[in-house]
DNA sequence: CTTCTGACA
DNA sequence: TGTCAGTA
């Protein structure tokens, strides 16, 4: 099928799904007329790669677990090696969570201290 | 009519 | 991610 049908079946638009390819995640092959060619594989696959981008994966770490069963029921990656790449995206997260919460200090201690002084002024 | 690549009032 | 352009 062409990048259209693949469209209708997951939903995902072709405009995410050339994405997607460029990223690295989907190797469709190409028909005489350089069209985008896939097979039913590609659409259970689709569907792992919004599951994994959901979860908050990046396709970098995608990219490196597709590989890995990419067929298999959703709700796990069925691959050991899939565990360091797993644990590396969760630090990584921990860390970005680490970072907000240090701006969202800042922010509300701006915010303090601009009410305090609002309140002092109107006094 | 469908898809492709590159680009952004 | 949308969308417009100019093709194949």
């Amino acid at each position: 099928m062409r990048i259209g049908e693949l469209e209708r079946l997951t939903g995902v638009p072709r405009r995410l799904l050339r994405y997607y390819e460029e990223q690295g995640l989907l190797h469709p092959e190409r028909d005489s007329s350089g069209y985008r060619v896939y097979t039913g594989e590609q659409v259970a696959l689709v569907g792992r790669i919004r599951e994994l981008l959901a979860a908050g994966l990046n396709t970098e770490t995608i990219r490196g677990l597709l590989p890995c069963a990419p067929d298999a029921e959703p709700g796990f990656i069925p691959c050991s090696r899939s565990l360091e790449p797993l644990n590396a995206n969760l630090m990584e997260m921990d860390a970005q969570i680490a970072a907000l919460v240090h701006r969202r200090e800042r922010l509300a201690g701006l915010k303090d201290a601009t009410e305090a002084r609002l309140e002092r002024q109107r006094a």
